[in-house]
DNA sequence: AATGAAATTTCCTGGGT
DNA sequence: ACCCAGGAAATTTCATT
């Protein structure tokens, strides 16, 4: 699919703000309230805009810590296998295959340190996981959920 | 600042679909569109929510490329430098301090593996940085941007 | 094919109870 | 918290280029 100069402004204003409305969008990049719904609506389609979603303070729903767990795995591990048992678990928030010395990295988030050790345990416990590799986050420095920015 | 069980579920549903109406979410929670918005508000102004944004696929517009970097840094290197020093980059979509061997981990997104290695070139020349160590992400199994599941 | 304008429906958002 | 009402927005239809 084809993505215009004014279809990458239309994005850019709907990660800044999802719940701008579509005359208003349509103001900072010229176009109809309309024009801009069907592009939206395109863009959706395609796949380009997956959803919008709300940015939500974890501690203040009362979810306070989080780690990045490096996974070792058996040789035959698969990434199917990866995804079907990483998203069992509801403290996955993010998963990923990676290049390096782990096979997988897993981002957790839980509601405080015990709980966090229990969903270790758990993923520790699939049978494909032979050793893992914590990092405890302390501070949360930089997080820009989905930012795009415009193309290199 | 108090949040109930009918704002976990106005939050769960704004995760889902940031631009769901007010009326849309006040039949899911049994309340008037303006009741909706007034907790909304609340929520808004209290932090809980920090804003509304849409999930883009960045392969989709031209951001194929993602690491994760492990920062190790010099014996008084104060969060507040990083946060500064990494904000810099606009690679950086995600930044925190962890305990474990590392002092920091870092998440980049690029155009390309040229580009990554340029910004992680940068990355290194920060004063404070000692060495890194880079996961290349290979394939992104699960990423759910903020979602917050029901606290435990 | 994509846009803008108009018309209809739905929604937002203030004040009153 | 709900109901109500005026105004704004969304969304469908239609005509234009």
């Amino acid at each position: 699919m084809q993505i215009d100069d004014v279809d990458q402004r239309i994005i850019a204003s709907l990660v800044a703000d999802a719940r701008a409305s579509y005359s208003e969008i349509g103001e900072r990049v010229s176009l109809s309230a309309p024009a801009v719904k069907r592009r939206v609506d395109r863009l959706r389609s395609a796949g380009v805009i997956r959803g919008f979603t709300a940015v939500v303070d974890p501690a203040a729903v009362g979810w306070t810590t989080e780690a990045f767990v490096e996974l070792y795995c058996t040789g035959r591990t698969t990434p199917a296998q990866l995804t079907v048992a990483t998203r069992r678990h509801p403290e996955v928030v993010g998963a990923y295959t990676v290049s390096g010395e782990a096979d997988a990295l897993v981002h957790l988030r839980a509601a405080d340190i015990a709980h966090l050790e229990q969903a270790l345990e758990r993923l520790r416990a699939e049978p494909f996981v032979t050793s893992t590799r914590s990092m405890i986050v302390l501070s949360r420095l930089v997080d820009s959920p989905n930012i795009v920015p415009a193309p290199h």
